[in-house]
DNA sequence: GTATGTGCAAACTTTTTGCACTTCG
DNA sequence: CGAAGTGCAAAAAGTTTGCACATAC
């Protein structure tokens, strides 16, 4: 596991440190598309000196490099994920709460619409949809409630 | 136009202050999804006294009560919008450039898609697409133009 | 050994908050 | 007049930066 994150970063022709790995394990173990701040705090558990600031530098660089992926919701903190193929998001307002959405039927669709319909003056690279509505077991971990949900690009 | 604005407050139930009045129309005018410091910039050419947090507070109230949207992309900071029907965005990531999307042949697909296809564990209420890319005439980052509707800013 | 990465703390940016004052209805 | 809204300035929250020290290769 360990072994598949060095080669990661080797791959993406970074040097193999120690807090390096530990933000790679953290994204792929909280699979809550975490905040910086959670990343922190689960790796401290186990690296305790990390710096806020190497975090962040961190998880910088591993997303030039496409290891891992930003997520923002209408809340003012950046999320991070750690899958970096092309997927959708199931999101609740209410809760703050994202899920990863496959879904290869609805993938063709939708290329199959914009290979045939062109959008003039721009070139498709990506089409992520955000699917918006409620998980019906409301564990609404934040407490917070939104009003009204906004959109995420 | 204006009293287009007023009544707008009126029917969300809110007292109409030039402060709102001039949030509302800067958000309308700059068609750029433009940021709360933008909208700033924008309302103090006709009224220099406004407080950066009353706009903040305006916007809040504003989207609270459906009037306005936000909008989030990559970087980290919140981006307003007067469409608030569900529509698309066209998104670049080198520019940060947002275009609005609409395509109602592309909505009952999905809706059709998503009617026959049961997410399990999840309710929808809004599908949006973020369709990234990159736009054809990019030389027109900084300035503003206002002889070519399809560019923004 | 050298280029690259990290720790730390300070600075910066964006957004929120509290409270006296003002305005809308 | 009273409830709601605004201005201001301070502070929170999140993120970035600069630089000396440490580490990977």
């Amino acid at each position: 596991m360990t072994s598949d994150f060095r080669q990661m970063l080797i791959t993406a022709g970074l040097k193999v440190t120690p807090q390096r790995l530990a933000v790679l394990e953290a994204v792929h173990q909280l699979k809550t598309h975490p905040t910086a701040d959670q990343i922190v705090d689960y790796i401290r558990e186990f690296h305790p000196n990390i710096a806020i600031g190497t975090v962040y530098k961190v998880l910088d660089v591993l997303v030039e490099k496409m290891l891992l992926r930003k997520v923002k919701t209408e809340r003012d903190v950046m999320r991070f994920e750690a899958e970096t193929d092309t997927h959708h998001h199931l999101y609740c307002a209410e809760s703050d709460r994202i899920e990863d959405y496959h879904d290869e039927n609805l993938d063709n669709l939708i290329e199959n619409y914009f290979n045939e319909k062109n959008i003039p003056g721009f070139s498709i690279k990506e089409v992520k949809l955000q699917i918006i509505g409620t998980f019906d077991n409301q564990n609404n971990t934040t407490g917070k409630s939104l009003e009204n949900e906004s959109i995420i690009i």
